[in-house]
DNA sequence: TTGTATGCGTTATCAT
DNA sequence: ATGATAACGCATACAA
């Protein structure tokens, strides 16, 4: 009884139309008032909503979708689930949509090419009515292509799409390296510094790694190929796996400056495990600040990025185009880096 | 030129058709092969795929979902972005839908009941074939309605909800409670316990706390309301407020037990920050075993529970419903429980 | 102020 | 084996 071998189809506009006893162009009408000049009269309003009230009526945004080649969904790919770097992020983008009656459609690459060529292909599929991405993979030239193939509006964080309708937001990563590891040597007192990093090809790598080779040059320090290490892969695991290598060298540096928070805190973890003590045998910096660098002992000393106010940037960049507001050339967006020294190094 | 004033709209099938030199249903099959059981010719075949290929393409999934009333789209809802506990569910649920050609609209709660009331109102304006949701304060008089009018199989994590068509995966917390409260005083040799909660209408906050008032039944133990904190809200901060709170009172518990780790992980950060030594001065088990029960030193003694597999568990039945292998009465699934053993009590 | 007619891009039911 | 034709639920141009 409970459940009718043809279960109860929601009910449509014509249903609400036939009850009210008008035509469902009206229903219509009185349901997007503000979208419409023409007015009606409040008999029939009142009519239309007590009929949509007693049949529970919902608006099938399906249908709406294929008319109005509107969805009313953004989609938001993320590089990785499981990096706290992203979840304020996540949630301002999230806070703003839903005030612009949005749903948003999240996507976890893992860092992984094919996981960012899938959510090319989910997007372009099923059109939302913009395109959120922290890229890590994707060539400027499958960007370029899918850009001309979905025709909607997109928003890049951390790498330099060289596209005139992509706009972009990104920290001067380059800069913020050189001035921390700077940092380390004229105001901590270290006289070296090792490069926790990842292979070069993924964005990243080679920004903070120029800023690394920037600084030491500027202090006029050699860079020895002992205390570098380039298989990482953003992970914490992976910094653990760089701590494991870095035990079997001879000569440590006296401070390690990590790619990522998740990084350093895997490597101090493992060195811990294995009984030494951080700062004295080995100092560690990251680059985030994630929450999990204040939870490890010792704090991580590491580079503020603002999670929130980026993606507050990314989704206002992104309805600014949505909405029409900017049909300009490409937007580029500064988010600070801010240097936080706690007791890791 | 890269941008033409009539933005080049995404081929349609008729565009196809046209170009192949067939009819629009005709590129339908040809597409859908597996969907009908009518044969094709090679010839034509051919010709639809190569014209399906010269224009690039995509089937449009908002007109096909009208048509089929499917969307391949399942939404997830989860109570907290922040909590390491969910990031393995969700991706565990995200491969799991990928296999099956699905999409994933993933919710944020923040455990508030107004985000959980308006996910059910987002899911029921675009009908999405399934839903998983991660429930705290949704009564089962308002799920029973969402039910009704959504016609969509429906899985729920961690409340037993009362309905014979939703199924539920949840994990035996009061025993397991019990089981780690029992243990603490038998096998580590606490002569009492202390208990951090959550107001009695969060779901789990009854059950554990009735499972740490059997254990001190069964221990013989009086309950001590200097002992007791009930103002958490699952976050990390709570966690600290609960021991700026306790460290006001003049009698400590030797131990206490956390109704989760991110509050355990908050009690400890808090305590050490104000000179207290962990687990000497005072010890703390927890309950999920995030990642940061491992970073936190000293590591914090938890009860691991099994998050990929729960996302697997609450996926799988989900997609047994939506494809039709199930019609049945509702299951039950039951997560595992692991003691887990570590150095914070 | 309201009703009629049309089309968004598919899939599915007829024919042929 | 393929082509007309209709329908999914809605928004909108046009007619009345």
């Amino acid at each position: 009884m409970s459940r009718p071998n043809h279960p109860a189809k929601s009910p449509t506009m014509r249903d609400v139309a036939r009850l009210a006893g008008v035509s469902q162009p009206t229903v219509s009408r009185v349901l997007n008032d503000t979208a419409t000049t023409v007015s009606i009269s409040e008999e029939t309003r009142q009519k239309v909503l007590d009929a949509v009230k007693a049949l529970g009526y919902h608006p099938n945004m399906t249908a709406r979708s294929l008319r109005t080649q509107k969805s009313q969904m953004i989609a938001l790919m993320i590089a990785d689930i499981s990096n706290g770097f992203y979840h304020p992020m996540a949630r301002a983008v999230q806070d703003v949509a839903r005030k612009h009656n949005y749903d948003v459609i999240i996507a976890n690459s893992d860092h992984r090419y094919d996981n960012e060529k899938h959510f090319l292909e989910a997007v372009i599929r099923r059109p939302v009515d913009g395109v959120i991405m922290v890229v890590f993979r994707l060539t400027d030239e499958e960007i370029d292509r899918f850009i001309t193939i979905a025709q909607t509006p997109i928003v890049v964080l951390g790498v330099q799409i060289e596209h005139p309708e992509v706009d972009v937001v990104w920290a001067d990563d380059e800069k913020a390296t050189f001035e921390a590891v700077t940092w380390l040597i004229e105001e901590r007192g270290y006289s070296q510094v090792g490069f926790l990093g990842v292979p070069d090809d993924y964005p990243p790598g080679p920004r903070r790694w120029n800023g690394y080779k920037r600084a030491m040059e500027h202090a006029g320090l050699p860079i020895f190929s002992d205390y570098l290490y380039f298989q990482g892969d953003f992970t914490l695991e992976s910094g653990r796996k760089a701590a494991r290598e870095l035990m079997t060298r001879q000569d440590w540096p006296p401070v390690m400056f990590a790619l990522n928070d998740l990084m350093a805190i895997g490597f101090i973890l493992e060195l811990q495990d294995a009984g030494y003590n951080i700062p004295d045998d080995i100092a560690v910096m990251g680059f985030d600040d994630i929450p999990e660098a204040s939870i490890i002992r010792p704090h991580l000393t590491t580079i503020a990025q603002t999670p929130v106010d980026i993606g507050q940037k990314l989704v206002n960049t992104l309805f600014d185009r949505i909405e029409g507001n900017r049909n300009g050339p490409k937007r580029i967006l500064e988010a600070p880096c801010i240097l936080t020294p706690r007791q890791s190094a």
